[in-house]
DNA sequence: TTGAAAGCGCTAACAG
DNA sequence: CTGTTAGCGCTTTCAA
C-alpha cells in the first residue's frame, strides 16, 4: 500500500516552531532579516518534519522557480536524443528540468494541444519552456520559449534548427567526390519541413553538378523503415538502379538496406546507402549516417533559454554552436560505385 | 526575442464572455449544469483568447490532475530505458507525464533531496509519483508512490524490482548447461542492492552445482566499463583464466571484452562473456546480455500507480507481469568452453 | 525582527 | 442555471 500521509503545510511548521507563517516563509526563501536562533529553530523543525513546500502554491506567488520546462510529443528515439543534450545542460545549470509529455502525439487529437501544454508549464510552474518539433506557429506564454527543430518557422520566438539543407549538400558532394553520378533519394514525410529541406539540398546539389533530376530514382517515404522497404523494391530490382541512395533519414536508410539485402544486393559493395540522422541501429548495420546532433540542439536550446530567462544577451559562443555544431557528416563507410 | 505576453486568467475570460468566473470554471471542468448557449459562448471566448488554465492554481484547489510524476536522477541510458516503458503506459492511459530531474544525481548534494522532489510533485501537481532507483527508504507524500528498482526495499510502499537474483541463477545454469565449470564474475558497484543480488545468484548457483567459490576469478568492478577493463587484464592474461565470465552489468561485460580483445583472446570463441542488463552497445559487440526489461518495469510501475490512484485493486495480470516479465535471459551467443 | 493580512488563479460549496 | 464567497498554501507588503 502506498504511503498516503497528509502533506505538511507551512502552517504546520509555523505552529511547531512557534512562529508565524511569514517568518517560516522568510527562512524558506533565505531572506536575511531573521534572527539567528529563530532561523535555526525553524530549520530544525523543517528537517524534523520533512517539510517540503508546495510547488503549486509557491509557483503561484513567486516568479522565479528555477525550473525549465520541456514539452515533447513522446519519449521516442528522436526526443530521447534531444533529452540527452537537454539533460547535460541542465546538469550544468542551477535549473531543474520538468519534462511534459502525453506519451503519444496523437493521444488527444494532436497538434491543437501544444499551445495548451506550453501555457500549462510556462504560465505557472516553470521559468521558461523548450518545445520540440512543434507544428504550432504562435505561442502565448508568460515565460520565454525556445523551439527545437520546429516544423514551421516563426520569427517571433527563437529556435534551434538542424542544418538539413547544408547537410544534404554535403552528403551529395561527398558522393560526387566518390564518383557517384546516379544517386537516388528517399523522401521524408510529406509536409515535414526538415524533409523538404533535405530534398531541396539533394536537388540543388544535382543541379550544381549539372545532373538532371531523375524522378524515376526518387522513392517516396515517410521516415519509416516499413514504407521505404516497401517502396524501394521495384527500383532496386530494376536495371534502373542507382549506384547510391540518399535517404531522408536513418529509418529510411534501413528500409533500403533491408530491401537490398532481400534482393541479394550487397550494401555497401553494390550499393551505397546514406541516411540522415543517427539515432537508430543504422550505424550498426554498416550504413552511413549524417549526424544532426540532436542532442547538441537540446544542449544549445537550454543555454539559449537560460540566457533569455536571465535577460542576458545571447553571446557569440552560443551563436557559433548554433550554426556550426549541429550537423556533421561522417561518410567513412561509403565506397566508390561498383 | 521570446514571446512574453501576459498570461490570461479565468477572470479575463469571464469578463470577455460576460459571465462569472465560476461559470467559466464549470465549463472548463465539463460540468453539465451550464446552459447550452452560455457554454458555447464561453468556449468561443476561450478559443479566441487562447486561454489555458494555470496549472499551479488548478492543482491547488482540485484533487484530480490527470498527471503522473516521475522522478529520475538523470536522463541516462538506464533511466531512458525505463522512460520508454513509462511513456508507453502513459500513451495508453488518460494521464499525462511530468518527468522531474536535476540532470545529475550529484548536483545538489545527492540523495537527501529525493524526498524533496517527490513531495514537490506529489503534494502539488501530480496524482502520484514513480521514483527511479531511489536510495531513500521513507517518503512522505500526499499521493501514491511506486518505486522502480529501489536500492533499498521498504515495505511501506510498492516497488517494481528487477529479478536480479533469479536472472543470475538462470545465466549460471545456462553456462553450466554448456559445460562451463570455471566461471568468473565481475562484481558491480559496492553497496548496490542489485549488484549484491546478482552476486548472490552467482554464488548460490555455484554452490548448488557443487563448485567451490574461487575468489581468484572474481573481478572487482563498479558497473563501469573502464574499471572492469583495468581490473580484468591480469586475470585474463594468467593461466588461471576461466572459460566464461559473468559480468554484473553490460558495461562491465564490455570492459571484459575490451581487455580480452587487447590480449588477443577471442570472444566468444576463446571466452564466453555474459553481462546483466541490455542497454548499451554490448549487443552489437556480440556479447550476450541478460535483459532485465527496464522498460517493462517502467510500464508496470505506471499501471500499478494508476491502480492506486483510482483506488482499484492490483489485478492478477499486473502481478503476473511483475513477477514474470521482468527478466529474460537470451543466451544464444554463448559457446561451449573451448 | 516579527506578525497580520492581502491576494496569486482557481474550484467548490452555497445561495439564489 | 448562474453568481457570490470562501479558501487551497504560499509570498509579500505593511505595521508593529
Amino acid at each position: 500500500m502506498p504511503v498516503k500521509k497528509r502533506a505538511m503545510t507551512i502552517q504546520d511548521v509555523a505552529k511547531a516552531a512557534g512562529v508565524s507563517v511569514s517568518t517560516v516563509s522568510r527562512v524558506l526563501n533565505g531572506k536575511v532579516d531573521v534572527a539567528r536562533d529563530t532561523q535555526e529553530r525553524i530549520l530544525e523543525v523543517i528537517a524534523k518534519l520533512g517539510y517540503t513546500s508546495n510547488l503549486a502554491a509557491r509557483s503561484m506567488r513567486s516568479h522565479r522557480k528555477n525550473l525549465i520546462g520541456l514539452v515533447v510529443p513522446d519519449i521516442m528515439p528522436y526526443s530521447i536524443e534531444i533529452l540527452k543534450g537537454v539533460n547535460r545542460a541542465i546538469a550544468e545549470s542551477k535549473f531543474d528540468l520538468l519534462v511534459y509529455t502525453t506519451g503519444d502525439a496523437q493521444k488527444n487529437g494532436a497538434v491543437l494541444h501544444e499551445q495548451h501544454y506550453v501555457s500549462l508549464l510556462s504560465n505557472s510552474v516553470t521559468d521558461g519552456v523548450i518545445i520540440v518539433a512543434s507544428a504550432t506557429a504562435e505561442f502565448i506564454a508568460d515565460a520565454p520559449i525556445v523551439a527545437i527543430d520546429p516544423h514551421v518557422i516563426n520569427p517571433n520566438y527563437p529556435s534551434v534548427q538542424g542544418m538539413n539543407y547544408h547537410g544534404a549538400l554535403e552528403v551529395m558532394e561527398y558522393l560526387f567526390g566518390l564518383g557517384h553520378r546516379r544517386i537516388g533519394f528517399v523522401k521524408g514525410r510529406e509536409g515535414n519541413v526538415s524533409a523538404q529541406r533535405r530534398f531541396q539540398g539533394y536537388k540543388d546539389a544535382l543541379e550544381k553538378a549539372g545532373i538532371a533530376l531523375d524522378e524515376t530514382i526518387i522513392i517516396h517515404g515517410d521516415f519509416t523503415q516499413k514504407t521505404t522497404y516497401k517502396n524501394a523494391h521495384s527500383l532496386l530490382a530494376s536495371d534502373n538502379r542507382p549506384t547510391a541512395i540518399f535517404a531522408a533519414n536513418d529509418q529510411s536508410a534501413i528500409g533500403v538496406y533491408q530491401a537490398a539485402e532481400e534482393l541479394g544486393i550487397n550494401v555497401p559493395n553494390d550499393l551505397s546507402v546514406v541516411g540522415f540522422d543517427n539515432i537508430s541501429e543504422a550505424k550498426y548495420l554498416g550504413l552511413t549516417t549524417v549526424d544532426q546532433f540532436l542532442s547538441e540542439m537540446g544542449y544549445i536550446a537550454v543555454q539559449m533559454l537560460i540566457k533569455f530567462i536571465n535577460d542576458e544577451p545571447l553571446d557569440l559562443e552560443i551563436h557559433k554552436m548554433q550554426t556550426k555544431l549541429v550537423v556533421r557528416t561522417s561518410c567513412q563507410r561509403l565506397l566508390q560505385p561498383a
